[in-house]
RNA sequence: GGGCAGAUUCCCGAGCGGUCAAAGGGGACAGACUGUAAAUCUGUUGGCUCCGCCUUCGAAGGUUCGAAUCCUUCUCUGCCCA
């Protein structure tokens, strides 16, 4: 396999979606012009039981990398999955087999076949860090750990935030670390009248008072430092040239830079992907409920986008899709221009839909909600129920439409549930065989 | 090891003997409106045989007519000292 040195397409890669480059940008544009192959991976943790669209936006630029001819390593964290991760104490330690991670493996690679090339001249590689993380011992940890200082773990943001003195905004209430940092013991006694400070969030000039700020401190577990090394540490057992994730990931690969650099004397470059924001920079997505999964539907993937908040759009296409560049500076110059966003919305959830499921499943997300949304009609595929007693209330429960009795009962008071389009007033309601029954806007369930 | 705080409903977070199924926010659901399942506004948000009853405030006991609130032990966490 050739590498393949075109401008156009380095620049693409060097630029869309990416958030930072390290060491600099210089240094990995000058290296795939060198027409050296180069090996870069991206890690998964098998620990969800699907991948989700941030898992997608990683591969899109691995699969940019593919395309030129690179060697790419798709990893499974499966080392972390099996041992489960004790902080969700919850959820008691969902500790996987190795078949079951395996199991879980072979469908990722199913669901992301429409992304990445598992075939061809130059197929996209799948390892485990099982395979080198099973031969350590403790020996071999401490010494790894040894590389870094408990310092250089604290900086990372997200440990930062679980011990510091925080200012809250006066304006938006946003909570940020504060400038001056105190101890438990002199954030007492502290008086900082007058002070000032700006909050990242709104730009707005805060106060700094005591009654601004808040000691706030979580627990921090020692596992959580050695995640940093761990996946540091894989770069070094593959011997790669660099590495792909999201913004959120820099510090656990800048780890791996650092100790790549140590043990191997290689700088690795490391990629560092915008995440999906608002173009405020306000809420990126918002719970884990609305993430887009490879394994939903066309019709859900496609409704979760156009559930997007207008301002996701322009970041979307950059990040979650490929058309072309050219384009989407014009969809967004349409947008400043006051176009619709529904259309441009529009537009993106059939390109990510295609992007992530292919062309015939955007085609099939797309006319369920021109017909079930917009023109509010029913949809093509109602599921079918059986149930044990025909009233309107247990048909709601038995259904999984509602949650519960009460919950079913309150739906039919808000006027939220109809039968065969009639709205439905009275609790003891007798539904007949082939009745349509509709609960909210797009919840349908069809009574045998 | 010693001292001091804390554990609240899906999440964050008030409450600190009765008026508490528990403020407020987030999320979710419903309604209105619309450019869409966006935004905005409104309502709902433990369960049930629903004007009443039952189960929830880290766990188990106890005090009281009555406890999320008080006491005891336990589990977990944070802070400070060492």
């Amino acid at each position: 396999m050739n590498v393949i040195i075109d401008e156009e397409k380095i620049q693409n890669l060097l630029s869309r979606g990416v958030e930072n480059i390290y060491p600099k940008r210089d240094f990995l544009e000058s290296k795939l012009k060198s027409g050296e192959r180069l090996t870069i991976y991206s890690g998964y943790d098998p620990t969800a039981p699907t991948l989700h669209i941030g898992h997608g936006i990683t591969m899109l630029k691995l699969r940019e990398f593919q395309q030129l001819g690179h060697r790419v390593i798709m990893l499974i964290g499966d080392f972390t999955a099996m041992i489960g991760d004790p902080t969700d104490k919850g959820a008691a330690r969902t500790k996987l087999t190795r078949e079951q991670v395996l199991e879980n493996c072979k469908m990722y690679q199913q669901q992301v076949s429409s992304v990445l090339d598992f075939g061809g001249e130059n197929p996209v590689e799948v390892r485990y860090n099982s395979e080198w993380f099973l031969k350590m011992n403790f020996a071999d940890v401490l010494d790894l750990t040894s590389h870094f200082t408990v310092q250089r773990m604290l900086e990372r943001d997200m440990f930062e935030k679980r011990m510091s003195t925080m200012v809250v905004c006066r304006h938006c209430e946003n909570k940020f670390i504060s400038p001056i940092q105190f101890s438990k013991e002199s954030f007492e006694t502290v008086t900082l009248k007058g002070n000032k400070t700006n909050c990242p969030h709104c730009k707005k000039t805060t106060g700094l008072d005591k009654e601004d700020l808040v000691f706030d401190s979580q627990p921090i577990y020692l596992h959580e430092f050695l995640y940093p090394v761990m996946q540091g540490y894989d770069s070094v057992a593959m011997d790669v040239d660099g590495e792909i994730g999201g913004n959120d990931q820099t510090f656990n690969m800048l780890a791996g830079r650092d100790l790549m650099k140590t043990l191997k004397n290689k700088e690795k470059f490391v990629l560092a992907g915008k995440l999906l924001t608002d173009n405020s920079g306000k809420k990126m997505g918002k719970s884990e409920g609305n993430m887009i999964a490879f394994a939903d539907t066309p019709e859900d993937m496609f409704g979760k986008i156009m559930n997007w908040t207008d301002g996701m759009i322009v970041s979307g296409f950059e990040i979650c899709t490929r058309i072309p560049m050219s384009e989407v500076e014009q969809i967004k110059k349409d947008l400043e221009a006051g176009a619709n966003p529904r259309d441009a919305k529009f537009k993106l959830a059939y390109e990510i839909t295609k992007t992530f499921l292919g062309e015939e499943s955007a085609k099939l997300g797309q006319s369920h909600f021109e017909k079930v949304i917009q023109s509010k009609d029913r949809p093509d595929e109602i599921p079918e129920l059986k149930p044990v007693s025909y009233n309107i209330i247990e048909v709601l429960v038995e259904s999984g439409l509602s949650t519960g009795k009460s919950d079913a009962r309150r739906a039919i008071e808000q006027g939220g549930v109809k039968v065969n389009d009639e709205k439905i007033e009275a609790f003891d309601y007798d539904t007949k065989p082939e009745d349509v029954i509709q609960k909210g806007k797009r919840f349908f369930v069809k009574v045998k």
